[in-house]
DNA sequence: CAGAATCCTCAAGGATACTG
DNA sequence: CAGTATCCTTGAGGATTCTG
């Protein structure tokens, strides 16, 4: 997402735009999977990259990159011969995997009544176009 | 965000991947604000605008329309003069906005470690490239 | 006022090849 | 194994104009 870092804008209050920021940044798509792989136990890059699955080693290490810069977690080189490095959530990225979990779990809980609105949605939009046209 | 519809991705479990779906929804930037500016009273479109300043009509529209398709949201059409809709929670969207009400509030509460951890972490990383270059 | 349509930009994100 | 560098496509999202 872009909310670069501080869009001018007047209306809001400033805590709004803080919120923004940070949601725009848990919205990249890969953030709140990368956190939550992490919740369980610390894992190594291509561990996480098969868990999340479909993403790629790029966008991994970005964010990655973007969530050690936050303090969301840390980041371990072991100098071992094929190196092995280890991604673990700090404090600040577990309190966040709070209110994540609770997310996941209300989305697990009301993902089946959203598929049915969005077929009852556009099963009566079709109907309604065929009447119109 | 893409996340089509099912991505075939054969390594997570088909929760997963429904949470992954639902969150790039709720990560387009203008989605959870929306909901979060339902959540005290229904609202019309221009308010709803104003209150979350800085997006287009365009993009309104959009998340508008595509929450009203997932059953979060109604769209009231008042037959006045100046033609007046209002936009209000479903009780769906109302129980999702308390996980979010739960992130927002974590938001609030943390932006400031992780704006510390970001000057931090990057007065570390120029002073390491100094030293290197 | 509420929205549809059109145009345009820019960056998210994928694929691939290379490195230590 | 764990990245980095490069190229490329897609679409999110802004700005503007038009309508009822």
């Amino acid at each position: 997402m872009v909310v670069t870092d501080a869009p001018p804008q007047p209306g809001i209050h400033p805590g709004c735009q803080r919120v923004i920021e940070i949601f725009g940044r848990l919205g990249d798509k890969w953030t709140i999977l990368s956190i939550l792989m992490l919740t369980e136990k610390p894992r190594r890059f291509n561990e996480l990259k098969r868990l999340i699955g479909g993403i790629s080693q790029q966008m991994l290490t970005r964010t990655l990159k973007a969530l050690e810069r936050d303090g969301m977690l840390t980041r371990t080189v072991y100098p071992t011969v094929p190196p092995q490095v280890e991604y673990a959530l700090t404090p600040l990225g577990r309190s966040l995997s709070e209110p994540l979990l609770q997310l996941a779990s209300w989305t697990l809980e009301h993902v089946g009544d959203i598929e049915d609105h969005r077929v009852a949605h556009d099963g009566k939009k079709a109907t309604g176009e065929e009447r119109g046209g």
